[in-house]
DNA sequence: TCCAACCTACGAAACAACCCGTAGAAGCGC
DNA sequence: GCGCTTCTACGGGTTGTTTCGTAGGTTGGA
């Protein structure tokens, strides 16, 4: 019998992303403080709207602060990287990771800095 | 006047990335072509209104072959590859591919000789 | 007290993704 | 010719995303 991972790879939508991101950064953020740190303007009901369905779908949580509701993340940045990162890596790397990482290495316009960075990680990797 | 590079990024759906990906493999195919080569089982015409979307996207051409339309892709998948990427480097890595890598790195699980091959592209990049 | 400011709840419109059924054309076999 | 198969065209249903307006509650101050 396969016991698979339970855990279901969290994947957001462009929007969504949007709000967490302010989550993430801020660590936690009224309706209010989301609709400031975001880039594009947004309706107050609209970011309110936003962090009712993440919250539907188990993302986020509130309490309550005052008279407004003070937002927290549920998951982790971290989850969410790996989340999209593996679906990317399926779906369009033919589930290769190296492939993902040639293409960065030959593709993206890396910092000296950065690409000693990693080299020094790689080291570590093979040491 | 900001003259922004007037290339668009380039981004598919889950399903449209499914039979993309079998006209990659395969370089161009049918309808038919297409419905076998996919892991899941859709109807006919489901994978022909998908046909028909990416056609309408630009994504995709047909010329007639007998009696049937054979579908071609009219972008890489090194584009994709791309627009994915950019994408998730800007909306969840900050805009640093570095993180990405740093990620890919100490999460993923790369063989002995993938990683080998990584660090001479690495060299390669330094020297 | 009463109004303006701010908050949540709710509904809904517009659009896209996804899936498929039906209609109708075209060809093949008998 | 006639029926069966195979193909495209088209429309529609369902669901999810994105956006916002309106309603109604609460609070702080004139």
């Amino acid at each position: 019998m396969e016991k698979a991972s339970s855990r279901k790879s969290v994947v957001f939508t462009d929007r969504e992303l949007d709000v967490m991101d302010v989550l993430w950064r801020e660590g936690s953020a009224t309706v209010a403080d989301v609709r400031e740190s975001l880039t594009d303007e947004l309706a107050y009901t609209t970011v309110l709207t936003i962090l009712r369905t993440l919250e539907r779908k188990g993302h986020v949580a509130h309490e309550e602060e005052g008279r407004a509701y003070r937002y927290h993340p549920l998951v982790k940045r971290e989850e969410a990287q790996e989340g999209h990162l593996h679906r990317l890596v399926r779906k369009l790397f033919s589930g290769s990771s190296s492939a993902l990482l040639t293409h960065l290495l030959s593709e993206e316009d890396l910092s000296e800095e950065e690409v000693s960075r990693l080299r020094a990680l790689l080291e570590e990797r093979l040491g």
